[in-house]
DNA sequence: ATGAAAGCGCTAACAC
DNA sequence: GTGTTAGCGCTTTCAT
């Protein structure tokens, strides 16, 4: 339980022969103190090993040095075993390498709505919320409760909030399609997820507007995130019985695993009858046989992004967002075609 | 910076016609409060939403509600980007997932030895450490400061520590090894990592004494976990240049894909002429052509072992540790033999 | 059974 | 330029 604490700003004070305020600002490098004071005080400090403890000091500033990051989606998942998904652990991954040269901490949180809330999730200096949902609960209490936040992707629900980063979908939605085009498509088919978030809503508003400008005839197919690779193999199999189309784009890299899985039981050729893509990269399309294409997602470009625009926000100046960043479609042998 | 604060324990004081104290004591279930009182009080607390301040209850307490997590072989990896190393992956979510059930939160800390110490890395109630290193800091750190820990596998350097569990690797080694045997194997040939981890050194003293015991001659080579499947490949060549064994027994996923690319590069059919099999499960065992035969750990299993272990160390109970895990054996195309 | 008050370790006014 | 002191919000004796 209560463990005895170490060593504190008053021992420091003491052996320094000076006042903990002295301390507080040497270490702080606030007030009006003279160089050699100052010196004198860290060069104990250092010597004692002294920290702040951040309790204490969080407790005055009101402020902690560490942010919450919520893994929307990862929840969604229903299983925290995300195969596959590698896209959010790399955003994890990020998104803590590049708070932690910044000095701060980041705490995972699954669920700040789920009562009891978690001891610090109020205490927190911000947020990160990877894509957040249609009316997401832990967005509207952290606007309740007037903690900054930043999210991955926009707020579906709040067109005005621009605290948000993404990879430019809408340009590199394109650029597939302009890639099925240039090899021979004429029918093309879209599979996105069912989770109410920014992705699956303004993917698929960019595809109708592409099929309006083109002239070509809109097919959208839905599959649950949670419903992975299998999800994809039954679509497979609708999708084939509707009319085999010249190509699909899928959403995640499990759901086009799935696909032509479902697309080759049935006889289907990849790429020669039906080309076949995805719009995040995984172990999946890279191990596939053949290997799929896919838009390579480069999350250390976002989070960093994010990250600045949660600290802005935090310092309260105004608002940069929302960011846009390049994304990379890498083409493979599903999508291949030597004519 | 400085958020306002939201409601106080004096709001609810005020509210509810009683001193401070008295709701502290409601909320707590501590002290000698009528019935009546307290459950007035928590009503009133219920009804404007309070929650105690985690920081000022920290400062109090000296113990805030959350835990650390030392990713310790994944910063080996040297980029945050763990492609096929799932297995760390799952444990993140296993264990967020797990002490969220137990309102404990998880802070991501990568390092808390590097400077300057990340804020809140010396206030939380404990840590548990993934793969410690032989003199791993971390570890002195958590030792120094008298701050609770767990770690997932031993401590290589502290053979009296107890606080650790971990999949038992000698059972299932052992089962890898007569899988090969029941196959027709007379030689096997152990590929494992560098890091200075109880992983890799009892892992390859158990495969000594089981040599020793069976009459064959060991054969040890090693690949560093961050070389990945390229290292795996390399090896894989020396291997063949010192002579094709019958079997192989790779620590990772990754070294197993690689090695099995090396082998067919070589004109190494597999598992025909040499079998392959992998210790940690990976989304490339799974993909690989023929899929690698891997041991399935079962995070969740040990990562629950882990936070009772913590959470008995924290409240200053004895050690109920070592705790020995289960994992299964799961065999596929490459070490599946038709006689 | 309840309230008043003393701190937990720190920062920031405010004195000197 | 430096020290004294009043809290930050909470828990916990100690009176009453």
């Amino acid at each position: 339980m209560a463990r005895s604490k170490g060593i504190t700003i008053r021992d420091v004070a003491k052996r320094a022969g000076v006042s903990v305020a002295a301390v507080s600002m040497a270490l702080n490098g606030t007030g009006t103190l003279s160089a050699a004071t100052r010196l004198r005080v860290r060069a104990v400090a250092e010597e004692m090993d002294y920290q702040a403890d951040a309790l204490a000091r969080g407790l005055r500033r009101s402020s902690v040095g560490a942010i919450g990051l919520v893994m929307r989606s990862l929840d969604s998942l229903g299983e925290y075993a995300p195969r596959g998904v590698d896209v959010f652990t790399r955003y994890i991954g990020a998104i803590s390498a590049q708070a932690m040269d910044r000095g701060l901490s980041v705490m995972l949180v699954p669920d700040p709505t789920k009562r009891p809330t978690p001891p610090l999730a109020l205490s927190l200096d911000g947020y990160i919320v990877m894509m957040p949902h249609l009316d997401d609960p832990v967005v509207a209490l952290l606007e309740r409760r007037g903690i900054p936040y930043a999210t991955l992707a926009r707020d579906p629900g709040r067109p005005d909030f621009t605290d948000w980063a993404t990879e430019d979908e809408a340009t590199y939605f394109g650029r597939v399609y302009e890639h099925f085009i240039a090899n021979g498509a004429r029918s093309i088919v879209l599979l996105r997820g069912t989770d109410p978030n920014a992705w699956n809503i303004d993917s698929e508003a960019t595809y109708r507007a592409w099929c309006e400008s083109t002239g070509m005839t809109p097919r959208v197919y839905k599959s649950a995130e949670r419903a992975g690779e299998s999800g994809g193999e039954t679509v497979a199999h609708t999708i084939v019985d509707d009319g085999i189309p010249d190509a699909i784009l899928c959403h995640t890299g499990r759901q086009a695993a799935g696909v032509l899985v479902g697309l080759t039981a049935r006889g289907v050729a990849v790429p020669d009858r039906t080309m076949l893509a995805a719009a995040s990269d995984s172990e999946h399309t890279r191990h596939s046989r053949p290997a799929i294409s896919a838009v390579e997602l480069h999350a250390a470009e976002t989070t960093l992004a994010l990250l600045d625009l949660l600290q802005a926000r935090i310092a309260g100046e105004p608002s940069a967002g929302p960011v846009l960043t390049t994304a990379r479609f890498r083409v493979r042998a599903s999508s291949r075609r030597t004519h």
